[in-house]
DNA sequence: TACATTCTCAACCACTTGGTTGAAGAAGCG
DNA sequence: CGCTTCTTCAACCAAGTGGTTGAGAATGTA
């Protein structure tokens, strides 16, 4: 069960209510409380998702009297930027390379030639 | 059950053999088998994994006899990489401008199925 | 101390996920 | 046509996920 932390990003960014929460929270810090209010789920199913997101290392949470504030951590992504950089670009070399056709389905004849470059 | 493609795509990335096969498919375009061939699970469940890459739109497939190519489709990657950029920039900022304002909520109460998009 | 506020833990439940095996579809070859 | 190759569909199963409610921990306040 102890997955890679790219797997537990990609994870916890899967689920839309947690990509709101990071939205919100790359504007400023908020308190659990805070981040529940616009959803119609229970307070201990935000924490939960809170949760989801530190294991994956996306927030960090500090103690303020009874309150427990979030913060987000930015580095996070920039593991996903370094792996999304990567292949796009090794893609989009490809792409580039060969010019013709791809995801266009309206050939009549269509005898695919092999695409490997020389 | 209709999912945003964002949520399809992160999903599809959580997964280090989905990844993998992405960053295989990078360099060049593959068959069901060929990719199948360095893991150690049936080729059933690799024709899965690659229906999930093919719902989030990372991956598209044609017919060549037998045979189903396995195509990577890069654009996605620009819809992840827009995603990212923006928060990842709002949080450096705020970062770099270390004032931090605890318990300052703005109005915004988002709807939680939708993204915080313009 | 007693109480209110804020948040988390635990148990439960419906649904999804990633694997399995067996059967079958689709295309080429004898 | 029947046989082989490549791939997918279907049914099943164990484990994970995201929600619920109820109890309780942690802290500040009267």
């Amino acid at each position: 069960m102890p997955q890679d932390q790219l797997s537990r990003v990609f994870s916890a960014l899967a689920d839309p209510t947690r990509r709101d929460m990071v939205a919100r929270l790359a504007a400023t810090d908020a308190t659990v409380g805070e981040l529940a209010a616009p959803y119609d789920i229970s307070l201990q199913a935000v924490s939960r998702h809170l949760r989801v997101l530190g294991d994956a290392g996306l927030v960090t949470r500090t103690r303020q009297a009874q309150r427990r504030p979030v913060h987000l951590e930015a580095e996070v992504f920039d593991l996903m930027t370094k792996w999304l950089e990567r292949y796009r670009r090794e893609a989009d070399e490809r792409y580039r390379r060969l010019d013709a056709v791809l995801g266009e389905m309206d050939d009549a004849t269509p005898d695919p030639q092999e695409d490997h470059a020389p």
